[in-house]
DNA sequence: TTTTTATGGTCAC
DNA sequence: TGACCCTAAAAAT
C-alpha cells in the first residue's frame, strides 16, 4: 500500500478524525506497549508527514508534548474503525480509539515515541517531498546532477526525493518516457523538472484517489477500474500506451518495470555502454 | 497446506 | 549483496 500519497492521504484523514479530544491508545500486541502507555488519555494536536514518514503530535494525558514515529515499510497498514472497535483480529500494533472514529496500525515498520534530536536526523537525510508545499525542488536537480546511478535507482533513494516507492517510480518514469537506466546525473535540469512536476502531479492525485491510478482515463471511473487497468507498465504485461511488451528486472532488490518502446534509451543504436546498468 | 510475493528500509559483511 | 524485520493475501503444491 504504502508511496508517500498513502502517508500524506493518512495524516490528512487522522487529523481530520482523531485531532481535538482524548483518545484510548492501546498496543494490543504488546510490541508498542511504551508508547501507548505514554500517549492513552493523551490528546492528537496535528499530524505531519515527510515522505513515508508520519509523525503525531501528541499532548499526553499529563500535558507534555510527545511525537509518535510511524513509517509502515512494506507491509505496515492502518484501518479506519467504527467507535466501538471489533476484537483485535491478527497482529495488531497499535490502536487508537477516540469518541467517534478510531484507527488500528498492523505491520509497521516503525512506532515509536520519536524525540528531537531523533525527528531532527531523520528530516535530514530525507530529501524534497513533492507534496509538502515547503519542498525545494532545486534539492532534487542538485542531487540528481551528482549521481552517478541510474534514475531508477535515484528514484528510490529517499534522501534523493521522499515519497517515491516502485509504482511511482515506474510510472513516473513511463510518464516522462525515461529510459530507467539513463544515469542520473544526465538527465540535465529541463528533464529533471519535468520528471519532479510529474511525480508531484501524480503523488497528489493519488491522495485524492487514496490509490495510484496513472493510467489516462482511468481517474474518472475510480472504483471500477482494477489495480493493472489503473497503471501503465507496473506489474503489467502490455504496455498501457502501446502495447508493446514491458520488461521487468530485478535490480537492486526491487522489480523494475518498464516499456522499452515508449522508453527507448538514448541512441538505441548507439554502442552498447553503461546506459543499460 | 505451504510457499511466494508485496507500493520499504536497515544493517553487517 | 544478502539477511533480516514486519503482516497478509495470492499463488503454488
Amino acid at each position: 500500500m504504502p508511496e508517500g500519497h498513502t502517508i500524506h492521504r493518512l495524516a490528512r484523514d487522522h487529523r481530520r478524525k482523531l485531532t481535538g479530544g482524548p483518545l484510548a491508545i492501546s498496543s494490543p500486541q504488546g510490541r508498542a506497549a511504551d508508547a501507548a502507555a505514554v500517549l492513552d488519555g493523551g490528546e492528537l494536536r496535528d499530524v505531519d508527514a515527510f515522505g513515508k514518514h508520519l509523525l503525531y503530535r501528541f499532548t499526553t494525558a499529563a500535558g507534555e508534548e510527545r511525537t509518535l514515529h510511524v513509517h509502515l515499510g512494506l507491509f505496515g497498514r492502518f484501518r479506519p474503525r467504527r467507535v466501538p472497535p471489533p476484537e483485535p483480529r491478527g497482529q495488531l500494533r497499535l490502536r487508537i480509539v477516540g469518541a467517534e472514529h478510531a484507527a488500528d496500525l498492523s505491520g509497521p515498520t516503525a512506532c515509536a515515541l520519536m524525540d528531537p534530536a531523533e525527528e531532527h536526523a531523520l528530516l535530514a537525510r530525507l530529501g524534497p517531498d513533492p507534496l509538502r508545499a515547503d519542498a525545494d525542488p532545486a534539492r532534487f536537480l542538485d542531487a540528481l546532477a551528482r549521481r552517478r546511478i541510474s534514475i531508477a535507482q535515484a528514484l528510490m533513494d529517499q534522501s534523493v526525493i521522499a515519497g517515491v516507492g516502485n509504482v511511482y517510480r515506474a510510472e513516473a518514469l513511463h510518464a516522462e518516457r525515461l529510459d530507467p537506466h539513463l544515469p542520473a546525473r544526465e538527465l540535465g535540469e529541463d528533464r529533471a523538472a519535468a520528471l519532479w512536476m510529474r511525480i508531484a502531479a501524480q503523488l497528489a492525485d493519488g491522495v485524492e484517489d487514496n490509490r495510484i491510478v496513472t493510467a489516462p482515463g482511468a481517474r474518472e471511473k475510480p472504483g471500477r477500474v482494477r489495480r493493472s487497468e489503473a497503471v501503465c507498465v507496473y506489474r503489467r504485461t502490455a504496455c498501457w500506451t502501446c502495447g508493446g511488451s514491458i520488461s521487468s528486472q530485478k535490480l537492486v532488490g526491487r522489480v523494475l518495470w518498464w516499456c522499452p518502446a515508449c522508453q527507448p534509451a538514448a541512441g538505441v543504436s548507439a554502442p552498447a555502454s553503461s546506459a543499460r546498468r
